[in-house]
RNA sequence: GGAGGGGUACCAAAGCGGUCAAAUGGGGCGGGCUGUAAACCCGUUGACUUCGGUCUUCGAAGGUUCGAAUCCUUCCCCCUCCA
């Protein structure tokens, strides 16, 4: 089978759902299309839970096709229901705008500028929502929706059903993201729109006034949500989501995240989230599992930040974790050497780290044989540590297994 | 606008005058086992502490009481039914 973007699409296992198949892998064998994804700006980055999509992005430029970035800073001041248990907080606009800007730094990584037959066109919705004359809108566009039809849509049945409220301004949130989609198709002849299996309701809504309005056929596209093999949501730790910028999370935790993905995450993993071939992941998938977790913590860690800070980060934690020993890119914190001229008491020093943010919460883990320094077991909470424990001015600290920072000295 | 129900820690949910820093479950964290996985077992989960205790928490503010998450008043918010 000849290869083209619907079928690397399902080989990848990014498939979901798709509004007329046939119709849109016909169309996209033949034609090189326009397709649009619409990214959230409600924090200053993206994390891995929309990675998936930008993927899409990539995997369209790969056969051809041109991607739309859609950065919602319209939709964003209103905020979509999607799965969402409760209304969120509303936005200023100025945070819109410098979230917006920050997100669209992870799209030149991830994208080809390049080529100007691919190259992405980015779109801020606020341009065309932020002046909808209201009823003007209601008469052209909101005359196409039924209520009864809405109150069916998951987003909002879900809401209704828990008996959890949905304000006016969110119920209204799947039109004007139908209506995006109308006035893309229009301005930039845009066919097709891809989002997560939570988008469908939204999805759809934007196909049929597409087709209501204007009487043309686009076709909507849908990834499956991705739940880890434990069932959690991928993206957020309970530490912290896994951001896309290393501002937020350094390339060595975000090497980590990969490493440590489950074991029944793996393949599927390297399919969506490298470059490899899938005939290449077939043959190298019956290699020793923790094989496999590195080589997709490279792959992962390159796209994003790049071959050398894959390659610190892998040798970092290689001395991390099996010699025992520590890389240079843990993160590093730095304390005033005169601080330890008397000896400084552990349980300061965790939290002067803040590796932990009070001091009942490491006396608790000191006690449960939870905190090292330079890989010894603190024992009692009186321990005081010495000037003469730091090596070339660097000490080793860890909590747990996993979390380990260097104490460097300054003068 | 009327009638009723409710707001408890990260979440869910008990408690309804002292024995409550608050049962239980989930989640998190740590330890054990292992492979930086999963499952399982154990511990822990407000802050400070000279480890004796001390301080701040149960929507908000007042009040009653020797003593309040628990009773009273006012206010805010949510839900259900009626209009």
């Amino acid at each position: 089978m000849k290869s083209s973007f619907i079928s690397e699409f399902k080989e990848r296992e990014y498939f979901n759902q798709c509004t007329n198949l046939e119709e849109l892998e016909k169309l996209m064998n033949t034609n090189k299309i326009s397709a649009y994804i619409g990214f959230d700006c409600t924090a200053q980055s993206l994390h891995v839970g929309s990675l998936l999509q930008i993927m899409c992005l990539r995997m369209l430029q790969k056969y051809g096709h041109k991607p739309i970035v859609l950065l919602g800073g319209g939709t964003t001041m209103i905020g979509d229901p999607s799965g969402k248990e409760e209304t969120r907080k509303i936005l200023t606009e100025s945070d819109i705008k410098k979230n917006i800007n920050s997100i669209k730094k992870v799209f030149s990584i991830f994208l080809d500028n390049k080529n100007t037959k691919t190259k992405p066109i980015f779109v801020n919705n606020n341009k065309w929502l932020g002046k909808l004359n209201y009823i003007k809108f209601l008469r052209e566009i909101g005359k196409h929706f039924t209520i009864n039809k809405m109150l069916s849509f998951d987003s909002v049945k879900l809401r209704l059903e828990r008996e959890q409220s949905l304000s006016y301004m969110e119920f209204n949130y799947m039109i004007l993201q139908a209506y995006d989609f109308l006035e893309l198709n229009k301005k930039n002849n845009c066919v097709v729109q891809i989002g997560g299996s939570d988008q469908w309701g939204n999805i759809v809504n934007g196909v049929e006034l597409v087709k209501r309005y204007s009487s043309k056929q686009v076709y909507g596209l849908t990834t499956p949500l991705i739940t880890l093999a434990s069932g959690a949501k991928m993206g957020k730790t309970e530490k912290g989501a896994i951001w896309l910028d290393k501002k937020l999370l350094s390339p060595y935790d975000y090497w980590q995240f990969w490493r440590n993905t489950d074991d029944r995450d793996v393949i599927k993993f390297l399919k969506m989230f490298t470059d490899k071939k899938i005939s290449e992941i077939e043959e190298i998938k019956n290699k020793d599992i923790n094989e496999l977790k590195i080589i997709l913590a490279n792959e992962a860690t390159t796209m994003l930040h790049g071959k050398i800070a894959a390659v610190k980060a892998a040798e970092t934690a290689k001395k991390t974790f099996t010699s025992g020993s520590f890389g240079d890119d843990l993160p590093v914190v730095k304390i005033k050497r005169e601080k330890f001229e008397s000896g400084l008491n552990i349980v300061d020093l965790v939290v002067e780290s803040k590796l932990l943010n009070s001091k009942s919460e490491v006396r608790r883990m000191i006690k449960n044989l939870g905190i090292k320094v330079n890989n010894k077991t603190i024992e009692s909470d009186k321990i005081t540590v010495l000037l003469s424990e730091f090596n070339n001015s660097v000490l080793k600290l860890s909590q747990g297994k996993k979390k380990h920072i260097l104490i460097k000295l300054t003068p």
